[in-house]
DNA sequence: GTTCCGCATGAATCGATAG
DNA sequence: ACTATCGATTCATGCGGAA
């Protein structure tokens, strides 16, 4: 087990000066979550690597037995999850003879049976998916990002991810702000002036639970499993600065950058060593650039 | 049981002049199921009434006794459908307690032991999803649309959905196509002509499996659950013209309409007599309107 | 005819209040 | 404690009347 760990200066932070630190860790992650502390970690975003895809890289752990392999993660997961933490589940089922496989669903049912709390099911739309024509199926483009919770008060900054509106706003906030106006002036002290205030100047609408992301573009070398765009979501949904987050299957790093670049402290394990040092060089790249 | 009969001439057919017929029978659609012969229907798209919804209209089905209330009606569909046939439901689970429930995914299960194949979810990405602002969660914008299968040879007419390419590949088709042409001048007789032909005028894609559409915006006096277009494009999909198509959830009667444009036969059951009359009343509109 | 604007209307969900 | 009902919140859409 090595540590690599990146800090910076948090230049953003209204208090004292205070250090953002990116933990790199090479090693297996079951082994390495047993030596974290309880309810120590405040957001838990992860693309595990799928049923028989990165043969290569993971030892391929075949649908018949991903759900009993993740099983003792997920538990050490909520172990070390704050109870006002998130638990991003990045997944999606593949096709095994014909048919979906179940494994997902398998998954979500047991982890219920851990104590899980299945708050929510994103969809991830991907809008440049994976190119392809088969007879019988369409391509792929979207994916399943599971929130699961210890407990139904949990920490989530809305506020944060917000999304300008929708071209209807734009051409009709005008006009509705003039009318508001109006009643604003027929009505003072009436308590409708609360309301007014409510939409005048707002162009920005909450999102809501589908994802539209691109994935990235494959010019480097290795898979980029997610746009960066995608755990960068979740922290700021779930995370405030100086938190910590968690990715037990880090691959190419793109949480660490992610939190890293938004002043939230990161712990990434990655079991492949080139995967490891890769993710290290990315992290390290990050802080010249700042 | 009332059975109403609504028939046209099917103009466009090649064959002799033949008939488009669509039943619209008020009962049980258990009861109405059970009179239908084997492998008689060649496509279901249905949206049932979800767990606990729509109580005003239909019975309000509690989310715990949810699949044991649909277990035997999927049955009978099996049943009926066409072994080369398609069954497409739409359904989303509603959140219980702060958590989603898990009915759809047991259902998922159960049926896959009565022996039907989960092919494939598609996503339908709902534009305009209900309003509302909760402090945990964001606005629900997608409902599953579960492909179910009795054997992995189906039918499917992927060319009759392909849509217009995006930007991305009007700017890009155009480059191709000069390319190409310029190509097709210097190598006539080459066999490069045909190559080029495919490309050449070319402005459809096919679909994947995320459907994006609004949510019929409702003048009309009753709720349209889903937009036309969503019956439309699986009916198109799976079925040619005078092949079965089958709602035991009719509703309004979007999908009996949407199957007598396309010259579908149609079957639909519905269990409360107003909306039986309303359907009966839409797919008349339909006939004077051609 | 067009375009523009006001309006009603949802397969929702939470929290509070009431039996 | 557990269920039933109600109010508050919020935004994309198409219709109909107006400019």
């Amino acid at each position: 087990m090595t540590i690599n760990t990146i800090e910076k200066n948090n230049l953003f932070s209204t208090k004292a000066k205070t250090k953002v630190k990116a933990d790199v860790i090479l090693g297996d992650c079951l082994d390495v979550l047993k030596t974290l502390p309880d309810n120590s970690v405040d957001l838990i975003v992860t693309s595990p690597p799928y049923a028989d895809q990165r043969k290569s890289t993971y030892g391929g752990i075949g649908p018949d037995k991903y759900v009993e392999w993740f099983l003792p993660i997920t538990k050490e997961l909520k172990r070390v999850l704050h109870p006002k933490g998130t638990f991003i589940l990045n997944i999606k089922e593949k096709v095994a003879n014909g048919e979906r496989h179940t494994y997902v669903m398998e998954l979500i049912m047991e982890m219920r049976k851990q104590g899980w709390l299945w708050t929510e099911e994103f969809i991830w739309h991907k809008k440049n998916c994976f190119p392809g024509k088969w007879p019988n199926r369409f391509r792929d483009a979207w994916e399943r990002l599971l929130q699961f919770n210890k407990t139904k008060e949990f920490n989530m900054y809305q506020d944060e991810v917000r999304v300008p509106m929708g071209d209807w706003a734009k051409t009709r906030l005008k006009n509705l702000s003039e009318t508001d106006k109006r009643r604003d002036n027929s009505k003072v002290g009436s308590g409708f002036g609360k309301n007014v205030s409510k939409w005048v100047g707002r162009e920005l609408a909450y999102p809501t639970n589908v994802v539209v992301m691109a994935t990235e573009s494959s010019n480097k070398n290795h898979s980029a499993v997610f746009p960066k765009e995608l755990p960068s979501w979740f922290i700021k949904l779930f995370t405030k600065p100086n938190d910590i987050v968690l990715d037990p299957f880090l691959g190419s790093g793109t949480t660490s950058i992610a939190a890293f670049q938004l002043d939230r402290n990161s712990i990434g394990i990655e079991i492949q060593e080139e995967y490891h040092k890769l993710a290290v060089e990315n992290i390290n790249q990050q802080t010249k650039m700042i």
